[in-house]
DNA sequence: GTCTATACTTCGATAGAC
DNA sequence: GTCTATCGAAGTATAGAC
């Protein structure tokens, strides 16, 4: 993945840069996930990040010139990883359960909403988010449509990504409001979920 | 960031504090504003809150004695706005469908975000939106229950807790993704919460 | 690959003059 | 009520020794 390979002929002085397998670039993304979840993305400064892995400020710089391309690489390791989630949860037996059940897991939407509220002011953060979210929702979508097939339910009645995006903001919003501390209607809410999943696909093991 | 939170009942020396209905005061909540809906909370600092007012710097503490209470104004602010602006939508004749109206606006979306957002480490924050958010899901439950009575709607067959909250779900999410530019299944979704509110109350005008 | 040392900017906050 | 002046802490980032 060499994305300047001839800076080398660029400047006077080529900044050196940290190859990408390297356990201590492994160790700085792994403190900077771990402030963003605890204390939102403001906490995740160079030094903070650096702290928490035992090294120093300079090391973030060599590993990722820039706090911005940190950020990037934090957002792709976390997409792909979740991507593969979500391709073991799509070819589940019960794809849409699964679906629901690995959206509703609390570390992946906090982060996501992190992410989210970063990418209102960094404009490589926003481009990023979007274009993985497109390709998360077409997988979706292709698997439920294979759903709705397989049920005989008629996607005129109710489009695919509609339903996608009705789990996706229900999942959301129950994830945003419980760690505000915030849980009126959500019992309901997951019961009424429950309840039209088992119509879908039958009842849970 | 924060480096000095709890002072407040510390010391002899009683700061000085500008009263609430100055105009400069004023001034300063709206840069705040601002400054967060074009930029993200961390955009708003002292110095850039008062650059946007054309004032000091100096100003933002003289009114606000940390950063902490500028921001706990801006929610209490905002939100007691929110609350009239919800009372009138649930007092008009179709108060679902005004209800949603109200809930799609985006600038609100957007600031509420921000505040979520800052409330992942600003406790005193998080705690303000919890009760807020407390106080206008309860309001929004009398007004629906109301509606339910009118229309002889089984509230049993679906909680009105549940629908409120699916009702914030699907238009929080739809105002997000629009923000980060992503609307695939926007149109269909639209379209269903429509249909659905043309059967609860009637078509619209 | 990691360190020391450092440059420069911006932050929140306060004291005291006017 | 607003100003000048200032503090110390923390931020991003770079150069160069080891």
């Amino acid at each position: 993945m060499g994305a300047c390979e001839n800076r080398r002929h660029m400047t006077a002085t080529p900044r050196r840069i940290g190859s990408e397998d390297s356990a201590t670039r492994t160790a700085l993304l792994d403190a900077a996930e771990q402030l963003m979840l605890e204390e939102g993305y403001a906490a995740a400064t160079s030094r903070r990040v650096a702290a928490r892995a035992g090294l120093k400020p300079q090391l973030v710089h060599y590993y990722f010139r820039t706090m911005d391309d940190l950020f990037l690489a934090l957002v792709r390791r976390g997409a792909e990883r979740n991507l593969e989630r979500q391709a073991r949860a799509l070819a589940s037996p019960r794809p849409l359960r699964a679906f629901w059940e690995l959206s509703c897991d609390p570390s992946g939407g906090a982060l996501t909403m992190e992410f989210s509220a970063l990418a209102n002011h960094r404009k490589a953060i926003k481009a990023e988010l979007s274009t993985y979210a497109e390709t998360f929702r077409r997988r979706q979508a292709e698997a439920l449509s294979a759903v709705f097939e397989r049920s005989g339910i008629d996607p005129e009645a109710f489009p695919p990504d509609a339903l996608l995006l009705l789990v996706t903001s229900i999942s959301q919003i129950l994830g945003m409001e419980e760690r505000l501390g915030f849980t009126a209607g959500h019992a309901e809410m997951r019961a009424l979920v429950e309840r039209y999943l088992d119509r879908l696909e039958g009842p849970a093991d």
